[in-house]
DNA sequence: CGCATTACGAGACGGAGTGTCTCGATAGTC
DNA sequence: GACTATCGAGACACTCCGTCTCGTAATGCG
């Protein structure tokens, strides 16, 4: 990991170029469409470059992913005085929003180019669905000082549960939304006060 | 979808070599290995056998998934007393059977091989989950019966909720099994009796 | 049986893409 | 100014996909 100090410095801006350009093409052509020439072309740069800095195809794009050249498109979690209309509502919404056109792909593409490396894969969907899971959390644990969830549960293995069922949502695009309610009524409590 | 009458009839034996040996390739290379020479020649079939029947390598592997060639391995979902420690058992063993060796990156790849196809994903995550949420929602209904857990919840619901973690964690090979007994505590409603 | 028809195994083929290699030029350090 | 590593550009070998072409095998019809 030590630089060297002999010749020519590497270029931030070719890399920030590359970067750049390979979120472009996730997002106009699909990742599964991508090549290392376009990236190159489109970057202004040398393939050799590229190959320098990046093993391969998918670590280009996952770096774009981790330094945040591509995002989720996130839905804020609305803060109303109903913790569980709220999240009714962010769920329906964020279901909706993966399985619009260009996001499904984009992450299911992501999820097998990430599939070679472990440590990337952790990387990629901390930043991925980090600020998602964030967002949750902080309504939920509003809800809980605000005495609508028990303060025992643990609110952050509630977040896990409802974005793995977006996930799951995606990856299966299956997008019947009719269990979405019930799954918020589970989690806030069966035993819950009758809405 | 008429068969044809005349000509020598598609052999069902091929087609099960082809499909049996695209299961065993799988397991052996690894999805992102293969190639449909390695199909054909491992089922001692040729290549164009294989593109008379499929359009493409992706939805060989995807017909393997659908007919049974290729499963999930499955922990059962134990019927003890406790509905809480039976769930929370199954959590932590199928979460550490995703992470094996094989499974993780199969099911990875299997998401992206899916990703080309909306009606084919459907069905392969069909395939792929539907026996270990049948096992789920088997025991969260006897569980209702039991009186363990309220009547009034949509138990597929859990069932989907219980599998979206597992496959998140899958997904983000994220091991840590801590929010686990949570997510079960929370699932189950948070103000069951104190245990 | 002979003929038409369709599937079969085998493998050659063109096209596309990957990752390596080479080139002359460039931007730093000493 | 010498040295060294990176730069853009593109040629290159290699692999793979999906198509095409063989000669052969299996089935129904006359």
């Amino acid at each position: 990991m030590v630089e060297a100090k002999l010749g020519r410095p590497r270029s931030e801006a070719t890399r920030h170029a590359i970067l750049r350009a390979a979120a472009g093409l996730v997002d106009e052509i699909g990742y599964a469409n991508i090549t290392t020439t376009a990236i190159a072309t489109r970057a202004g740069a040398g393939k050799q470059t590229i190959y320098r800095w990046w093993r391969a195809k998918s670590s280009v794009i996952a770096d774009a992913v981790v330094e945040g050249y591509l995002r989720l498109p996130s839905a804020d979690v609305a803060v109303t005085g109903s913790l569980e209309d709220d999240l009714k509502a962010w769920l329906h919404v964020t279901v909706q929003v993966m399985n619009d056109a260009a996001t499904g792909p984009m992450v299911r593409a992501l999820a097998a180019a990430a599939s070679d490396d472990a440590a990337q894969a952790t990387a990629l969907w901390d930043h991925l669905t980090g600020p998602l899971h964030r967002d949750l959390l902080n309504r939920l644990e509003r809800g809980q000082h605000a005495g609508q969830l028990s303060a025992a549960v643990d609110s952050a293995a509630i977040a896990d549960a409802l974005l793995g069922t977006v996930l799951f949502r995606l990856l299966a695009q299956a997008p019947n939304p009719a269990r979405l309610d019930g799954i918020v009524d589970a989690v806030l409590g069966a035993s819950r006060p009758a809405g």
